[in-house]
RNA sequence: GGUACCAUAGCUCAGUUGGUAGAGCAACGGACUGAAAAUCCGUGUGUCCCCGGUUCGAUUCCUGGUGGUACCA
């Protein structure tokens, strides 16, 4: 059988790490976790990720690998990830991979360009820009450094242009000239089966989800990260809103409901990217036999 | 049972001196190349409670219903 990666991307609150543990346990494999929270290993509550039992059920990478202050990126997934999978192919030809964190899985899938490492120096100084001129300045900056990428960035959005003001600063070479074709030939076979639900159940689901995390504590967990709230990590629906919260800028009733609204949202999101990727096969989550079936079809082929 | 007030978007409400209506929140759609659970853009989605009447024209004014709220019994 050829190397088939199976990924099974979906919405917050799917259910995609049960599914992809019954699978997993089905095809005894490993299962190869894309998730940009779960990684860390600080935010277990807030971010549902697998707890010990289905740790020990199932192998799970890339849960709770990282610490909140450790750096990460969606290119060094791509590489980690990339590294990992001949050994797990050497002992089963099919690994799965799950989660919810679509340019992550898009880069594994896909690959990204190459770009060089940036000079953290360079990114802070276009954050002080920003703070000192406004988007305004960094658009004038983009356009005279990167006319290119100026005439179709989204000029609203300041962490666009930033990006790549810091690639042309720290490189001296435009951001738009790394662009070129971003699509990787892949040695393995990728089959794609997405999670979803009608839209109200997904919403019920995420809604008792976020219940659920507060009764196992996700106060307490995000009240021991205040510390640490201004990393990149800890800016993430569950947490800012605590955040909020300690602060007295909102009640906790409201904080719950933001938290409920801000995951639909972002589940929303999700649904919106992975819209259009056409490799995509899509069920409802509950009928996890039709699933089942149609990627044991796949993987006859 | 009587009197008063109210009935407009999913919710809370505004408004139209009569020309089929708009805010907030919610909702919905979209973008996305190393910060991505981030960041950003866009969209009113409506039997204006119902039946009549007046009027060129009624969501608006009038009669009568229905439902709700308050007070009096």
């Amino acid at each position: 059988m050829k190397n088939t990666l199976i990924v099974l991307p979906g919405p917050t609150g799917v259910g995609k790490t049960e599914f992809a543990m019954e699978l997993a346990t089905r095809l005894n494999c490993d299962i190869i976790s894309c998730d940009s929270r779960q990684f860390y290993r600080e935010m277990r509550i807030g971010t549902a990720a697998p707890d010990d039992e289905q740790m020990a059920r199932v192998k799970h990478h890339f849960i709770r690998f990282l610490s909140v202050t450790d750096y990460y990126s969606i290119s060094l997934f791509e590489r980690d990830v990339l590294a990992l999978l001949p050994s797990l192919f050497s002992g089963n030809p099919v690994t799965v991979m799950t989660g919810g964190s679509m340019l992550y899985m898009d880069a594994v899938c896909r690959g990204m360009d190459d770009i060089p490492d940036t000079d953290p120096a360079v990114r802070e100084k276009y954050i002080a820009m920003h703070r000192s001129e406004g988007i305004e300045g960094l658009r004038l900056e983009l356009k005279m450094v990167d006319p290119v990428h100026y005439a179709r960035v989204d000029l609203h959005n300041p962490r666009r242009i930033m990006r790549a003001l810091e690639i042309t600063g720290s490189t001296g070479r435009p951001y738009s000239s790394f662009l070129t074709s971003p699509v990787r030939e892949r040695n393995f076979r990728i089959i794609k089966a997405g999670l979803t639900r009608e839209r109200g159940e997904l919403y019920r689901r995420i809604d008792n989800r976020v219940d659920t995390m507060l009764e196992r504590g996700l106060e307490e967990e995000a009240a021991s990260l205040v510390s640490y709230r201004g990393l990149n990590a800890l800016n993430t629906v569950g947490y800012r809103e605590m955040f909020s919260w300690f602060d007295g800028l909102i009640t906790r009733e409201q904080a719950v409901g933001l938290i409920k609204r801000n995951s639909r949202r972002y589940a929303r999101k999700q649904l919106t990217w992975w819209n259009r990727d056409s490799e995509i096969k899509w069920f409802d989550a509950s009928y996890r036999g039709e699933i089942i079936n149609w990627i044991e079809g796949r993987l006859a082929d």
